[in-house]
DNA sequence: CAGTGGTCTAGACCACGGT
DNA sequence: CCGTGGTCTAGACCACTGA
C-alpha cells in the first residue's frame, strides 16, 4: 500500500468504472453481470452488435483484456457470439426447435428436418397440477391450454400440451393460425414482448394414455418419451410450461461427460 | 513482417517451445493438447500437483499468461483443478457411478443410492458390430465380454454388456470377483494403468430382447433405455465400450439450456 | 482499407495456503 | 514467510470482415 518503490499502474482509486454489484467481486465478474443485465434489459436487441471491446474498455474505464474476459464468459454462457473481424453479437436464442435435440428426424439424404406443426385446440382451462407447479400458480387457476401436433412425413411424431399464463397471453387464443407459424417463441417475442432466454427440460418415459395415443397413432399403453419444459426469461421468470410426448423410437441423445 | 519500426517482443522464430501438433493452431491450444497428453500418459498421477505456472511457462518458453490460458481450458474440461495458494492438481474423475445420472434410485429417506453390482459372465468373444465400432476394431476381433447385472433392493434394474479390448485386459478375465468390487474404473487404473478421463454416452429406447428381459425380470418386448458408453482417456483414446439396458420407469433426466 | 476480434508478451500486485 | 494461483494493465501484432 504505502510502498514507495511501487512502479506500475496507478492505484485504481478513481471511481472510473460505472459498475455496481458486490465490490468484493473481481472487476471482470462485475462487468460480466452488468453486460448480462443490459442484455436482459434489451439495451441491445437480439442479433445486434454490442460495442467494440475497445469502446467497452473505455466505458468501464478498464483495460481491453479485462472486458475480453467478461465477454468470453458470456460467450461460454451462450448470451453472446463473437465474429472475428465483424463484432460481438447478442445471440438470438432459437429454442423452439430445440425440442428436437431429443428426437431425431433425418430425411433420405441424412439432413435434419423440423417436423410440421398443427394447432389442434386453444381453450381456457383450470391449470392441471403439473402445469400449475411449473408456472408457479395455484392448481385450478385459469390458463390457456394449447394442443399442438407435430408431423413428420405426414406421420404424427410429437404431441404437445402447452399452458400459457392468462392475463398476459389472452390474445393468443384468437390469433389466426396463419399469423403464428411453426415456432411459438418468435410469436411470444413479437406479439407479447417476452424473450425466452433459457429452458429447463425434464425427461421421463411413460405409457401413453388414450387421447394422446390416438393423436400419435400408436397403441394405448406403448412407451413415449415425456419432455416437461419450462420456458424462462433472462431473469428466470417462467413464460410458459409444456409437456411434450414423443415416439420413443425417435428418441436419441448424445452427451460427453468429463 | 519487414516493418523496421517494429518495437515489441522479439520474433518468435527460435525453436523454444517443445510443443508439436499442428503449427497452425494457436500456441495456447498446442500447449493444452500437450498437457492433456502428458496427463493421459500419467506423467503426473491423478491427485498430484503439476508444475507451477511459472515453471510451465519456462518449459514451454512462453509467457505465463499463455500457459494460464491452456490450464484454464483444461480446468473447464474437468482434467485439472486449481487451488489458489497451493497448486494445480490432476483431477481424479469418478465416472463409474455416473451411469446413474440417467436412472434414479432413492431409498425411503430420499437419499440416492448406487445399486449393487454382480458379474455374471466373462468370456472372450468376437466383437459384435457396435462394440467393434465403439472400440475402433474390426468386427469379429477378439474382445473380452463382461456381463454385469445391477440390482437395487434385490430387484434387477440395469444390465450391462461390457467389451474390453484384448491384449490389454486379458488378465481381467481371471481376476477374482472379490478383487474387483462394484466399480470398474478404479480397477482399470490400479491393475491396468489406464485412467478414464471422460465418457461419451448415447441414449436411445428400444424393446428388450429375450435374454436381457429375463435378467431384468420384465416382459420381453417391453421398453428399456439403452445407454451406449465409450470410456475415453484424456487423449481421447478408447478404453472400453459398453451397452447398458435400464428399466424405463427408472429413467429421469433434467437439463437447463441457455 | 479501416475496424474488429484473436493471440501473445511482460510485468505488477493481490489473496491465499502451508511451513 | 515464501510460493502458489488470481487479477489487472498496456501494448504489439495477426487474421479476418466488409465497405
Amino acid at each position: 500500500m504505502s510502498d514507495p518503490t511501487r512502479i506500475s499502474p496507478p492505484p485504481r482509486d478513481e471511481p472510473g468504472a460505472p459498475v455496481g454489484g458486490d465490490a468484493r467481486l473481481p472487476l471482470h465478474a462485475r462487468i460480466r453481470d452488468d453486460l448480462a443485465a443490459r442484455i436482459a434489459a434489451q439495451e441491445w436487441a437480439p442479433g445486434a452488435v454490442i460495442p467494440a471491446e475497445a469502446a467497452l474498455a473505455r466505458h468501464y474505464a478498464t483495460s481491453i483484456n479485462t472486458v475480453r474476459r467478461s465477454v468470453e464468459q458470456l460467450v461460454r454462457e451462450g448470451l453472446l457470439e463473437r465474429r472475428q473481424g465483424s463484432g460481438t453479437y447478442v445471440r438470438r436464442p432459437a429454442f423452439d426447435a430445440s425440442l428436437f435435440r431429443w428426437f431425431h428426424f433425418t430425411d433420405q439424404d441424412g439432413r435434419v428436418t423440423v417436423p410440421e406443426s398443427r394447432l389442434l385446440r386453444r381453450t381456457v382451462v383450470p391449470a392441471p397440477e403439473d402445469a400449475a407447479r411449473g408456472l408457479g400458480l395455484a392448481r385450478g387457476d385459469a390458463v390457456l391450454h394449447v394442443l399442438r401436433l407435430r408431423l413428420w412425413a405426414e406421420t404424427p411424431v410429437v404431441v404437445e400440451d402447452l399452458y400459457l399464463p392468462l392475463p398476459r397471453f389472452a390474445r393468443f387464443k384468437e390469433m389466426p393460425e396463419s399469423a403464428i407459424g411453426p415456432l411459438l417463441y418468435p410469436v411470444y417475442e413479437r406479439e407479447f414482448g417476452c424473450l425466452v432466454a433459457q429452458v429447463e427440460d425434464e425427461l421421463s418415459i411413460a405409457a401413453v394414455d388414450g387421447e394422446h395415443a390416438t393423436l400419435l397413432q400408436v397403441q394405448p399403453g406403448s412407451a413415449v418419451v415425456i419432455v416437461d419444459r419450462a420456458s424462462l426469461a433472462a431473469d428466470e421468470s417462467v413464460i410458459d410450461w409444456r409437456r411434450a410426448r414423443g415416439r420413443a423410437d425417435r428418441f436419441r441423445y448424445k452427451l460427453r461427460l468429463r
